[in-house]
DNA sequence: CTGTTAGCGCATTCAT
DNA sequence: ATGAATGCGCTAACAG
């Protein structure tokens, strides 16, 4: 006696049978209306659908083509960060934006190192992958490296033979550090990223610089610092504090609220994200400081809503979305133009940043 | 002569042999290390290793196992859009969450569904989807159907036998339209979220109202209505007007700017959801008009934006994180779980809303 | 603990 | 314009 086990799906096989005719005719009908009879197309169309067929099996499908139609997408930290991070959707939009053009489906992988069970990145049946913003020894770089499928990488120019799409971040600091040095302000603070993910909050010294494994961050502070040595400024007297930016809790406020109280207070703070700088404008008027008469704030990456709060953030403006349009665009693209990009930044001056008195 | 085809890729079979043992105990070797001797799998993987074996390739195994550790998600809008709209982006940030725990992947599928080809829905190897908040009528949740894979649907309670997540919208609208009224407002006026995926702002009518496609803001419309006559108050006096909030254009700026502009100018502002509701504040703001002093404005969501902003946001608290996370758990977890849920609301009285004068 | 057998469902030659 | 045969690479039974 027999049980109904699996409830054995229906395949091409069933259509050709209930059809008449053979697997490649139902196959062709689905995949390649010109090469039967549009009479016998429909027919066997309807078949299908009376039998309820669901149409070729997806997975069977990329097996046998090897191409899945998806990209995947790889964040250094949590997904769930991501998303709490305004310049990693924007990255995101980007990212969509050319896969809806191209009709190509975008997968989102988390990277759980902890056991030794595989990987989603290992599973991940996908045609390539656009990783962002990983620390370069990360072990899931090298997994994504070994599947050796398409790679392009975003804001990690230093991969080997991987393409990428990156600003000039120490340029851009420059730029950003120089302006207030320019607006005469001397006693800078800086509020910086994450240079490990250890979820540190704190002030930052020499020691824990070596340690860094996010390039960003460290290429931002060299800008600064890179300015205020073009400045003659003394590099020792300026306080660096380390906040990672997408805690739900609100260190950045915390850790600015704290700068804003030291003596002698700082005059100018060069944040190294624009979340960490409207975290520092908020902390500036829990102190009923006036900015920016009585603080400059300058931040990084002109996020949307850099250029609609009160009063508005001056920072140094670079392409998010376009960084996920091009990435995806390499990766989708013609592979001839595999090539890295550098996008151009730009420090827009708003109303945070004013003269020092 | 023959060329070097595609570079025949290196499979189980080529480990077996090179490491002189059958298939199975390579497969074992790699996804079941209870099934043989450690020595032996260190063998393996290392043989694995030498002759550049990739692992155990994804479609391969997912045609074999049925299951592909993927879930899908499909949006109403394009991605791009739901990228820039904060309610969807707390969604992903639960589902997200989900995920991560539970080690899947999130596959982002576009809806594209102008001509014949297959379309990513169809083609999508997942072991689920949910939808968000699409148009009943939609063909995309057709196709979703006919997937035949299990679907939690977000926002949308009216499918029939699809487990859903939602809350009372109806009735939240209510509350929000009470609390003005409680507060003596009687010149109200709505702004709405788009009835119709046409990106039709303007004045909205009963015509309209009739071919309205999206449930949300019909929902919230009614409960808006059902508060106005509890009130007795003239519903005909009540000005509607409907602009799409993820518009990248300011729109809801300009819709806001006439509203009040108008005669008499209305001293409460009904605002389907908080981006809309910030689009008046910053309206307010322009026209010099004090909020709550000379215009009380409520929203609808609780974005994380609606409490931080000056002043802060009188608006519907609806757990949109959490909704993410039910929705996936629910997806993933025991399928004896499947059942709708309604997610609870509640009114968050903040600065934005004040006594009528 | 290990190996043999048997498909998963499909798209693609090549022949008719 | 259509059909028969082949194997994509793997894992789950089962038998040793």
């Amino acid at each position: 006696m027999k049980h109904d086990k699996t409830p054995k799906s229906i395949t091409l096989w069933d259509v050709a049978k209930a059809a008449g005719v053979s697997r490649t005719t139902v196959s062709n009908a689905f995949n390649r209306p010109d090469q039967l009879s549009e009479e016998l197309r429909d027919r066997v169309l309807t078949v299908a659908k009376e039998i309820g067929y669901l149409g070729p099996n997806p997975m069977a499908r990329m097996l046998r083509t090897g191409r899945t139609g998806v990209i995947g997408l790889v964040f250094s930290e949590s997904l769930q960060y991501a998303f709490n991070d305004p310049v990693a959707i924007a990255f995101l939009q980007g990212v969509s934006r050319v896969c809806e053009q191209a009709k190509a489906s975008l997968m989102l992988i988390p990277t759980h190192l902890n056991d030794a069970a595989p990987t989603a990145i290992q599973q991940a049946a996908v045609d390539g992958f656009i990783i962002y913003s990983m620390p370069d020894n990360s072990e899931a770089v090298a997994q994504v490296l070994a599947r050796k499928l398409p790679v392009v990488a975003v804001d990690q120019p230093s991969l080997k033979g991987v393409p990428s799409v990156y600003i000039d971040d120490r340029l851009a600091a420059r730029k950003a550090a120089a302006h207030l040095i320019s607006l005469n302000h001397k006693q800078l603070a800086i509020i910086a990223m994450d240079f490990l993910s250890d979820s540190y909050v704190g002030p930052v010294d020499i020691q824990r610089l070596k340690y860094a494994t996010f390039q960003i961050p460290l290429q931002r502070l060299k800008g600064y610092k890179d300015a205020i040595q073009e400045a003659s400024l003394d590099p020792s007297k300026i306080a660096i504090v380390e906040c990672p930016p997408r805690n739900s809790e609100d260190d950045g406020f915390e850790v600015a609220l704290s700068l804003l109280q030291q003596h002698p207070r700082p005059t100018g703070i060069l944040a190294m994200c624009d979340v960490l700088a409207i975290s520092a404008i908020r902390a500036a008027a829990r102190l009923n400081l006036a900015v920016p008469q009585d603080l400059s704030i300058v931040g990084f990456d002109d996020i949307p809503l850099a250029s609609q709060i009160k009063p508005s953030l001056t920072t140094i403006q670079q392409p998010l979305i376009e960084k996920g349009v091009i990435a995806a665009s390499i990766l989708l693209g013609n592979p001839s133009r595999k090539m890295s990009k550098v996008l151009e930044t730009k420090l827009m001056v708003r109303e945070s940043s004013g003269p020092a008195f």
